[in-house]
DNA sequence: CGTGTAAGGAATTCTGACACG
DNA sequence: CGTGTAAGGAATTCTGACACG
């Protein structure tokens, strides 16, 4: 995926009454969960909700765990867990990075 | 660009005041834009109209030759050529492949 | 030709609140 | 807790038209 590509999926640019239609959930619900922090629209100059095609997507996904019953607060536990999840795995991925530069220089310098 | 990159890019979902924003151009530019059939946008139930992010680009290279005075009429014709000329690089690169094809087949039912 | 603008109507969006459960 | 709804106001969008050049 290149950067511009990237900027599509995550420009807010999108009015709530397409994310509505997009995601299936009324405009009441998609406000809502964003009073629970699961989202962040961004707002325009007048006020009015951006999205992105990446918050669709997560929409769609809080959509599905709510049919589940899966209440919100529990929603966003979740979103955080596997934010730090992902944190864990760079800094591992990092580390051994850094293992191989380091193992690299040893060999180079004697 | 996957597949899912690309219906980013062409999927309407922007409307009229937010590509007036991104473009720098007035809505009713926009319109008249449409009207000249240099652009497409898709009509929502209600019958307002959707642009892609394509369409975005499109219209920064359409106010791009605005400037320099082409008049809409010459840059519709532009385009018509364009795309002409893309249909026969791909036919040019398809006799090509098939060319190569043939050669293949060749070598190996002797 | 290309663009601005006023006109009138319809639909959207926003917020805070009450309702129900 | 999660969602619907009526309320009132503000801003958007639409079309057809007149203006200017």
């Amino acid at each position: 995926m290149t950067i511009e590509d990237k900027s599509y999926k995550e420009k807010k640019v999108i009015s709530i009454g397409i994310v509505s239609e997009l995601t299936g959930l009324s405009v009441r619900q998609i406000r809502y969960y964003e009073e629970r922090k699961l989202i962040s629209p961004q707002r325009s100059t007048r006020g009015t909700r951006k999205y992105s095609f990446s918050d669709v997507e997560k929409l769609m996904e809080i959509a599905n765990k709510r049919e589940d019953g899966v209440q919100t607060a529990e929603i966003l536990k979740d979103m955080r867990r596997r934010e730090q999840a992902l944190k864990g795995d760079n800094q591992l991925r990092n580390k051994m990075l850094e293992g191989q530069l380091n193992a690299h220089f040893k060999y180079r310098n004697r």
